[in-house]
DNA sequence: AAACCGTGGTC
DNA sequence: TGACCAAGGTT
């Protein structure tokens, strides 16, 4: 092995993307770049909102559902609350779904619909940190800001052979990053770096023998690259318990509750239920005999692990619901709940 | 500033 | 089965 004598170039790297450019659907590719084609602000935040720890394979249905319902952000802005999260469930982080509609709100009144173009204005908006704020500006607006997603910090700290564990290693990274980005082209060079981990520089078995900045990366040297960002441990997920409540009226409607905006699902349809905590009390929304259902939902977020009771009953016409509102089938569709209250509700509806 | 906030795929 | 991971942001 040679010492990596090679700085990284920002410019091998753009070469690489413009032969190696993944191909999406909110994506303009460096070749239509080239011609002078801009990408939509719109479609450009609104992939980034969506691709917030989330694949790009979970996230392309719901793009294309979105830009097409509502193709402008005025559009969004008009929108109701309810159709958006019933849009949004199963995507999860429901926070983003909230924060966009905000933002939407914002571009709209404040700003005529046009969204703001530097890092400064774009950071100041519901749901845009620092890392979507460098997104769009370079993306969309061609500034040269630096994106430091999860992609990006690997990409460094192998480059640069850094065993400092994440997150505390995160400003040097930053570091790194930032001196590279070029005046040439940020936002393809944004998207470069990105691709480049997403598809050879890797967490697992990362592909350095196609990897354009092999001769620069001092991971690559020192055959650290596998083993590289490291990370302190996490902690491990406590088991939650609780019950849902699953009423069908006789009509067949069933009696669903939207929960509070902040907190766990917030904003999102669900069974009425108990808390989640080690031994729930029993909570049922309308009188009725309810029975348990033998099975129990499991579901893991991402702090902890829920088993889920499920409890169904059988009310007439005539009765009051304590809490929800009963939904009519055919305005019911389990596509608006959030996952884990789809999965209750197949419990239900399945065997 | 550590904790909170979803989900589906993978190994 | 379970831990890890994915284009993070908010409080």
């Amino acid at each position: 092995m040679s010492d990596p004598r090679d700085a990284p170039e920002p410019q091998v790297l753009l070469e690489w993307y413009d032969r190696h450019a993944r191909d999406m659907p909110w994506r303009v590719g460096p070749s239509d770049r080239a011609r002078g084609v801009r990408p939509d602000p719109y479609r450009v935040w609104m992939s980034e909102i969506m691709l917030q720890q989330t694949t790009v394979a979970a996230v392309k249905s719901y793009f294309e559902a979105f830009t097409n319902r509502w193709p402008t952000v005025s559009d969004l802005a008009k929108a109701e609350d309810a159709d958006v999260m019933a849009a949004w469930a199963g995507l999860g982080y429901y926070a983003r779904a909230r924060n966009l509609l905000k933002c939407a709100r914002v571009v709209h009144t404040e700003y005529g619909g046009v969204f703001p173009e530097t890092y400064d204005a774009l950071i100041a908006l519901p749901g845009i940190g620092p890392y979507t704020a460098a997104a769009v500006a370079s993306i969309a607006f061609d500034r040269p800001e630096t994106v430091l997603d999860g992609n990006v910090e690997r990409v460094m700290a192998r480059l640069y052979d850094d065993h400092t564990p994440l997150p505390a290693a995160k400003p040097k990274l930053m570091d790194y990053a930032s001196a590279l980005t070029p005046e040439d082209r940020p936002g393809c060079y944004a998207q470069a770096v990105m691709d480049l981990g997403a598809t050879i520089c890797t967490p697992r078995n990362p592909a350095c023998g196609l990897c354009p900045w092999r001769s620069a990366c001092r991971a690559w040297t020192a055959g650290t690259a596998r083993d590289l960002p490291k990370k302190t441990p996490k902690k491990r997920k406590p088991t939650r318990f609780g019950i849902a409540y699953i009423a069908r009226r006789v009509d067949g409607a069933l009696l669903l509750e939207t929960r509070p905006d902040s907190g766990l699902l917030g904003g999102m349809l669900g069974w009425p239920g108990s808390d989640w905590n080690d031994a729930p009390e029993e909570a049922p929304p309308i009188h009725a005999e309810w029975r348990s259902i033998d099975e129990e939902a499991r579901h893991t977020f991402t702090h902890f692990h829920l088993r889920l009771t499920v409890k169904t009953a059988l009310v007439p016409m005539d009765r009051t619901p304590e809490r929800g509102r009963f939904f009519a089938v055919e305005t019911f569709d389990p596509a608006m709940l959030p996952t884990v209250m789809r999965k209750a509700f197949n419990l239900v509806s399945k065997p």
